[in-house]
DNA sequence: ATGGTCGGCAACCGA
């Protein structure tokens, strides 16, 4: 089994290299962030056409979230807060035999700012969510981009950074209490050093090239999941092609 | 080298 994350940052413009990395890395199923589409407008159609359903929360301009799938998923829940008029930054289910959540994060601009007060507080909600749905002996997995890195290594200029919005330690306290929890961030199960980003911003010049880039999208999983996992790792390379995405894909094999 | 980040969406906001 094969699962794959991504922000596409425009689900419609990275259609065309999404389609094509779908069809050359076969994934069970692919979560999407940052969608940017209403629901009316989520190109379902041509994910249809290469064998894959999905379940989606989008919204106007920002944020929206996705899984992609082969098979069908089973009690879809399409807000964190169960609410109508929330964000649409999440999204999960039951898919085969396990749970999956996918989340879109809040940014949080900047660290005085009241979207970072937003930001802390979402995390510490989806911990609470989590802590209501499931224990750790359930198999699941968490899985998406939630704007934060978690160590040193998780960045380029760690000193520089320090304090910053995305590495600052009362955001990373709220992910490690997820951790703490009873969550393994699978990547670090096979690779241990730094470097390993799975996002560039766009104003960096040559961000990319340079590797000046940070690792904020995750696969986390419970032990039952953590232990069935063969192989995680960065797809660096697949961002697409003519119109790359800031971010990149994040992969899992698992047993089974 | 002769430019300067993207995307949505129609002036800037968000990342």
């Amino acid at each position: 089994m094969k699962i794959a994350t991504f922000n596409t940052n425009s689900v419609r413009v990275r259609l065309p290299s999404l389609i094509q990395w779908m069809k050359s890395q076969q994934p069970d199923l692919l979560c999407l962030q940052e969608i940017k589409v209403q629901d009316k407008d989520f190109p379902a159609a041509a994910f249809e056409e290469i064998g894959y359903r999905s379940v989606f929360k989008g919204q106007k301009t920002y944020n929206g979230v996705a899984i992609l799938s082969k098979l069908p998923g089973e009690d879809i829940r399409t807000a964190l807060y169960g609410t109508d008029d929330e964000e649409a930054r999440f999204v999960g289910g039951r898919y085969r035999d396990f749970h999956l959540v996918n989340v879109y994060v809040p940014q949080g601009f900047s660290t005085d700012s009241d979207k970072f007060a937003y930001k802390l507080q979402w995390l510490e909600d989806l911990l609470a969510y989590i802590r209501e749905h499931f224990t750790p002996a359930d198999p699941l997995l968490v899985v998406g981009d939630f704007n934060v890195a978690l160590d040193d290594r998780d960045v380029h200029d760690p000193k520089h950074l320090a304090g910053q919005v995305g590495f600052h330690p009362e955001e990373q306290k709220r992910l490690r209490a997820l951790l703490d929890w009873g969550l393994t961030d699978l990547l670090r199960r096979f690779h241990e050093g730094g470097g390993l980003y799975t996002f560039w911003d766009y104003r960096v010049p040559k961000g990319f090239k340079r590797n000046i880039g940070w690792r904020i999208d995750y696969i986390l999983g419970t032990p039952p999941m953590a232990e069935r996992a063969i192989n995680v790792w960065i797809d660096r390379e697949a961002r697409g092609a003519d119109k790359p995405s800031d971010h990149t894909f994040l992969v899992a094999e698992f047993e089974g």
